[in-house]
DNA sequence: GCAACCGATTGCAAAATGCAATCAGATTAG
DNA sequence: CTAATCTGATTGCATTTTGCAATCGGTTGC
């Protein structure tokens, strides 16, 4: 299951790895969510992915050399699921995705704030999150001692707003 | 034909707008390709799209908004589509997609080398080239006296590697 | 006239997707 | 020990999407 090649074009084989509904959003999973497991990519997607293209876009994943798998050595059957730096590299590209859905589509209100913190980090922002990741996926040591992980930041921001929003849902006694 | 709205995640959405092996790449023909009319994009396409497909996503990106269609005025069936906006927008995303596609994929030397521009000019090119854009297919002024269109700087590039191509297959007499 | 071209539409086979049920092995709770 | 649960998948099947070729009625150039 390699590709298509139906042309060279930079965008059309870049369409090929990732043009379908679920690859990207297995990867924003592993990357935003730091899902590693089957299992939590299955419950976890908010959008209800079935397994069986769960397993086949994971396989297809790792032929393409965006990700690899491991065993979970504190689990005998369990596989571990680690992004590839041509996955990590992907992190602009989201950033961007997120930016331009973010200002163009129906978004919602606490699933934006992490594009929004995304974008207004930039390339600087980025580069951290993908060390981190780097250091999450492929063991590389993080360069800089950096404070709360950008990861955790972004989480931070979305709890935040789903607590005001449920706060001025539910007006306090 | 509007969105299904798995859920409100900007990338997710932006998923639903282009995440099929079509979409992008009529916008991608249109934008770098300055393609306007439906023969042009049939077959003006390297990667070869059927007329029914053709059909079904300019209908389903103009109800999106991505896309609006005009008529020809010097052709009475003749349709013209135009980019609007929200389109010409997703330039940055476009370079991205093609400096990312260019490092990690099999692609050909003659379709990178636009994508290695784009990417080497950086932000200010893309925002030049968004004015462009915006210039032919929404009418508004240029505000900068340029040069040399960046399409037209894309397109000189790409027909030198194809000539230098040319010469080194099928040394001269 | 009439051939070529315009933006599509139709029919049909093949492939992808969505969904529920199920699997065998490993682990955990009682 | 045993039963329930959890692991990463696999299977079967109905629906949807895709790819491809043929075709359509209207327009244009000659």
């Amino acid at each position: 299951m390699s590709l298509d090649r139906r042309s060279g074009c930079p965008i059309n084989l870049s369409l090929e790895v990732f043009g379908d509904r679920w690859s990207l959003i297995i990867l924003r999973d592993m990357i935003f969510g730091g899902r590693r497991h089957f299992r939590e990519l299955l419950n976890g997607s908010m959008e209800g992915i079935a397994s069986n293209i769960l397993a086949d876009r994971l396989k297809r994943l790792m032929e393409l050399g965006m990700l690899t798998k491991a065993d979970d050595p504190s689990h005998k059957q369990k596989a571990i699921y680690s992004l590839t730096e041509m996955a990590i590299t992907l992190v602009p590209i989201l950033a961007h995705l997120g930016a331009w859905g973010r200002v163009w589509l129906p978004t919602s209100e606490e699933l934006s704030i992490r594009a929004e913190l995304l974008e207004k980090g930039g390339p600087p922002l980025w580069e951290k999150f993908m060390d981190e990741l780097r250091h999450e996926h492929l063991g590389t040591p993080l360069d800089t001692a950096s404070g709360p992980s950008v990861r955790a930041t972004l989480q931070a921001a979305y709890q935040a707003v789903v607590a005001s929003k449920a706060l001025s849902a539910s007006p306090a006694a």
